[in-house]
DNA sequence: AATGAATGAGGTTTCATTCAT
DNA sequence: TATGAATGAAACCTCATTCAT
């Protein structure tokens, strides 16, 4: 019985190994310059091993991935739990969750980016892209969990939920996806400026004035303008 | 004479005729299936002679993304050179010169989004790489100027317009981003709406709303305009 | 330990095999015919085989070409290291060495020759171009260092060894030259007599007369010899 | 009628044009750098006009080098012709013939080596190759008629005049041989010194020195001659 | 379980030559 | 006569994946 946990962890270390290794190459040479080859050169495995505890070069990859959605989702879960206990920080909270996940693990995170955008998905197997789906799924439905509860609560302006928490994710990934884009082309990069930036614009347009007058005082929106817009949306 | 100008006018023609090619394959099976013989079978030329009019296959998807970049780079002059006429919408203005470009040709505007993400850009001739860097420095440079502008007539808040001018940038590219990406995991989208949502949000926070309550109507959402956006959606 | 042992003469194995194949079809079809696909048809292997075994096109070559220079260069070693005991016909031993180096293999020592004399030589990695080079300068040092032994103990005229020595060689390359041209061209050959006279010619013009004067039958032409061989022809 | 030799001339004046690209380039570049492209640009004619003048590429190289052989076939002439007033130095006369044609245009003499020994002359059209065979067979047969004379005169040694007058001509081909893939292997070179020595090689092997003994002075080497050389060197 | 060896399929690029104008 | 344009054929190389041991 111990053996077979055992073998077990053996594999799944094996299987860390592995998916690690793709991720330095990512880092360091790009994506298209993944090869099983150099997988397994880096993990200290034969390129036939591989093959045991990946079916595909692409599940080592979306194995990664999947790994990092769901950290991610994990943190966002949390925040939903005690979602009473944050009062008017809500945005914040929910960005420091990108962040963070973000942080964690910034080649993970931007070769998800990459990877979503990319054309793969197109010819992964549809279990594959069935994985990759509900992972993301689970991402965006929490997501959506906490800002539906933002709007409800009227925390957040009103407005159709589904459509706000992808603006904010959106403007997370953008950020993200600049910054990568300015290493590539050898820019010097600023980013946490830019989030913080980023970050402040949101809270100014996410925020629900009427209701933080009624005692909080953050947020950047004078009166007039707030009650207009509670109205628009 | 007339018959040089023909010939260079034929020249241009087929070139452009490999570019779409080259796009409509991107589009329809991603840019990772883009080879010479899919160009050149859809272009309806030979292999050989897309070397006649291109180097390398990087130069025609280069040519179509700096095309493009142009296309938004001249957008954004004129915005620039009437600036002046541009009251408080200058946020509106430059988001339409985004949204307007996406527009155009959505499919090379996700290429030319992915192409710099992409570790293609590594392996490019420092030749390429330099035309590709400096039809971004463009593009980047005069939302720069206009932002800057925008921020010394107090019509944005008091930031580094960098920073701010990046924001604005990432978070249109975030968007375009996530649709797209929900394409791929054959999801419905609904991206006007995400943009308009995003671009209030946007509105909102960038505003400078100290100098619109000196009794100007400029900066993102006075009453008036609100209303005029509540039929939009 | 010992699988290993074998694989690693399997390799060594199928090695050979590419490089005969390749000379095979240098022989038969000329230098510019040796391509990839006629070595793998030709050596049973695959195309993507051989790529396992050398990293080149080129590598196949050099590896047949170092392979036959080394064997010269062994039995210019073993002449040297006996050279006390070659009284005066260390001329005829060098040239034997030539031609017995020749006919082991005369279609890689025309490779040989066409290789260094080609513009190939340019398109080199220059980590094949290094080997080339050593190769080549370990037979043309041991020539040196023997002809340097034979001026020094006064069997060869007094002059510049390097220029002896390189008189010596560019007579045998002239000659094996001139054979490969004729057949070339389909004219009959005829080597071995030229080869013969050649020596002969080296042989008196290379001698030290004075010294064989002195008492001194070693070397190549006394007198007596040359009315011998006048018969001869 | 002019107008007819005129366009001929004009004609030959552009073949010579393409020559002399063809050359250049392979001076420069090496032979398998030549294409039609190259030679088209350097000679300032068009890739199809240069099919006007050959019908091959081949037979641009062919010309050049039949050319040249025609001017060493020239000078053998001429000698022959003037043998009679010669009197000792035949070989001396004969290697000048050599080296002159080489100094001539050193590029279009390596050319012709390397052609004849090329795999070219293999998919060369029967005709192109009769063009060839009928060239070099004059400067063969040339040298063996100077050879003959000289045999049959007693300056040379008693010996097959065929395979003496190759043996000179391969001397002098090896030489030159090893200063060329001296120079592609980038050595530095003393070529001129290497051909002094080589001929004297061939002077005192090819010298009939019994005749010379008789009283005649001239040839290559009498001993006084030798002893002086021994200090030269 | 683990791996060295093998390979088929596919991609980019080059170039001599032809043809319509 | 002269040429810009076009192309078929071929060459080299890479890599994910399978298989025998």
């Amino acid at each position: 019985m111990e053996v077979i946990e055992r073998k077990r962890q053996e594999r799944e270390i094996r299987r860390e190994l592995a998916i690690d290794a793709a991720m330095g190459i990512y880092e360091e040479e790009g994506y298209h310059s993944i090869t099983m080859e150099k997988i397994a050169e880096r993990s200290k495995l034969s390129r036939a091993a591989l093959y045991l505890y990946f079916r595909n070069k692409e599940e080592i990859l979306i194995s990664a991935i999947v790994a990092h959605a769901d950290y991610l989702a994990g943190s966002l879960k949390e925040l939903y739990n005690n979602r009473e206990n944050t009062k008017g920080d809500l945005l914040e909270k929910l960005w420091t969750c990108f962040q963070e996940s973000y942080e964690k693990d910034p080649v993970t995170f931007t070769a998800w980016e990459y990877f979503h955008q990319s054309d793969v998905v197109d010819s992964l197997s549809p279990e594959l892209r069935d994985i990759l789906h509900r992972s993301a799924s689970k991402v965006v439905g929490l997501q959506l969990k906490i800002v539906e509860y933002a709007v409800r609560e009227r925390m957040f302006i009103e407005c159709d939920p589904r459509v706000l928490s992808e603006v904010v994710w959106s403007t997370f990934l953008g950020i993200v996806y600049v910054e990568r884009s300015k290493i590539m082309l050898s820019h010097k990069s600023h980013m946490i400026s830019t989030q913080d930036i980023a970050k402040r614009m949101l809270a100014r347009g996410v925020a629900n004035l009427s209701r933080q007058r009624e005692g909080n005082t953050a947020g950047g929106m004078c009166d007039d303008e707030v009650g207009a817009q509670q109205n628009g949306l």
